[in-house]
DNA sequence: TGGGATTTGTTCGTATGTATC
DNA sequence: TGATACATACGAACAAATCCC
């Protein structure tokens, strides 16, 4: 399924809901980096900020965590702590 | 305490911290809204994509809701439900 | 030791859409 | 209708951390 842009759902909660089913599906394996953001921003053809927002939705949720100058790491099902 | 945008301290998390301050001193009212995002931008001269930013960080605490077209209201201390 | 490439984080400026008053 | 206010989205730029040669 591809990214929207004139559907009613928001573009950052597409992509997001994209990615978590991705990590769900197990297509993206835990404990790896999900795809840059500058490779999400190629493939989708969104921005930038864009895709900075729906990554700040799963890191909130606890499925993703930064490792600065590395990427973005899937937090294993287990060890999910949603922030709040 | 003004915005300092040469910190260590990133604005939004600095406009996020003294929003909340004045929350909990209760210089702005429970129920009532706070400045509005143009008013934000003009008063610590930051652009209105970090201001949004210190906001959403306000709303994920449970801190502010959202009332469309007439502003964002302060979440009374015992209501306060974090987003996560 | 140094430099370049990659990646995340932050900030700015601007524009459009929608809802309220 | 017009003014105000929030939500979303785009484009651009720079800093810091990391990796590799």
């Amino acid at each position: 399924m591809a990214i929207d842009p004139e559907g009613d759902i928001p573009v950052y909660v597409q992509l997001a809901d994209l990615l978590r089913g991705q990590i769900d599906r197990g297509e993206i394996p835990e404990r790896r980096p999900i795809p840059s953001k500058r490779q999400l921003v190629q493939e989708h053809g969104i921005a930038q900020g864009t895709v900075e927002r729906a990554l700040a939705v799963l890191k909130a949720e606890g499925y993703l965590k930064t490792v600065m100058g590395r990427g973005m790491y899937v937090v294993p099902a287990g060890e999910r702590r949603p922030a709040g």
